[in-house]
DNA sequence: GTCTATAGAAAGATAGAC
DNA sequence: GTCTATCTTTCTATAGAC
């Protein structure tokens, strides 16, 4: 079992660079762009052996999905254990959804964020029909719809944005092409991307309206 | 001279349907899987047909971007000599922005909005490459930049988001991905859709804070 | 300029030896 | 399981007749 099991741990290993490297080729060039080729050539293996790991181009997508959701999740977790930032005000829910925005930026700025076609491709049809990719995928949806629904209850988000906007939102800026321009202008530091970006998402582009009591609630 | 004039005239009715074509197609598959042989099965012609009008799918994807390019820049006149509705307010410069991205999502939300790989592909280098495209993106983000400038100094802006970040978002809430998400949950009419992400552009997701002089601030 | 037919290249996937 | 070599398909682009 011990035999075993080190070969099942050097087969993980390598998968796991195979993953690596899909995933950053994901990020660079996109789905469609990317090629078998190219990754074998990255990670240094023969094209044959890497289909004897995955059966398709896109099961390998779809794994390098799944880690990147099993990663978020483990963000999640970790956001939980420490909800707050040592000083300031205590944390509210919306500090922990601009918590995981912020994450998803910075994975997108290192260049490891894949980005998956929106569009209708052979890889959608793939992904619906990959078990593992839709239950993380929904985990990932029910657990941030937890925190948006508290955030909303305390009154931190608008609440006449429908949760589904919100969670919709918070995954699209997670590939929002805007990180990518700003960085290729050179002007400002990845920090300083995230906070503009920040500010724009959960602030928004106008000027606050005036206070809500001179809105006259509507409710 | 008539005669020619008459010849040109089918001609560009023909590159007019091509482009019409190119530009649903690249609405519904994006660039890397819309193929050729679609295009010219969609239009009706032959494949060395559409080869004698455009000199290769690069140049195809572009010319139907300079359409859109000139459509939206025909809007922001429109927009210019009827700058406000004929009822409420006067109207502001910030409400020709929210007109402007208002039309693009109808655009997409019609179908007729063309999304290019954010990525890196062969198509980047050709359109940087393409005067026409580059003169009309030229011209579009300096018309969007004077507004910009305009509404930030009349107050209705955030006065620390770079005209930048303000202009590269109005571009990217054109070709968002929650547009179709929202549309494909069939749960809100377009116009639902359209309002709703309005506010959650220019309003933010969050809440907006209570008066500046309220917010003691933190730091 | 429009057509049919085809060249040429690229990429996903596999056969078979080891 | 990993390799080399190859198959098969798909797609961009063009040749050549009319």
């Amino acid at each position: 079992m011990a035999r075993v099991s080190f070969r099942e741990q050097v087969l993980q290993v390598r998968e796991d660079a195979i993953l690596a490297s899909v995933n950053r080729l994901l990020a660079d060039k996109g789905f469609d762009l990317m090629t078998v080729d190219e990754v074998v050539a990255d990670v240094g293996i023969a094209k044959a052996s890497l289909y004897k790991h995955f059966t398709s181009k896109e099961e390998l997508a779809a794994a390098a999905m799944v880690r990147v959701l099993e990663r978020a999740l483990a963000e999640l977790a970790r956001l939980r254990e420490q909800p707050g930032p040592p000083t300031g005000p205590q944390a509210r829910p919306v500090d922990q959804l601009m918590a995981v925005a912020r994450w998803t930026m910075q994975v997108q700025l290192a260049g490891q964020m894949p980005s998956l076609p929106a569009q209708n491709s052979s890889l959608r049809a793939a992904l619906i029909a990959h078990k593992v990719y839709m239950d993380r995928l929904m985990q990932l949806s029910d657990e941030l719809g937890e925190w948006i629904e508290a955030a909303q209850a305390a009154g931190q988000l608008r609440p006449d944005l429908p949760p589904e906007v919100v969670l919709y939102t918070l995954f699209a800026r997670a590939c929002d092409p805007v990180l990518g321009l700003l960085k290729a202008g050179g002007q400002y530091s990845d920090e300083e991307i995230i906070e503009i970006l920040l500010l724009s998402c959960f602030g928004g582009l106008a000027t606050p309206e005036p206070a809500p009591e001179a809105k006259r609630k509507v409710g």
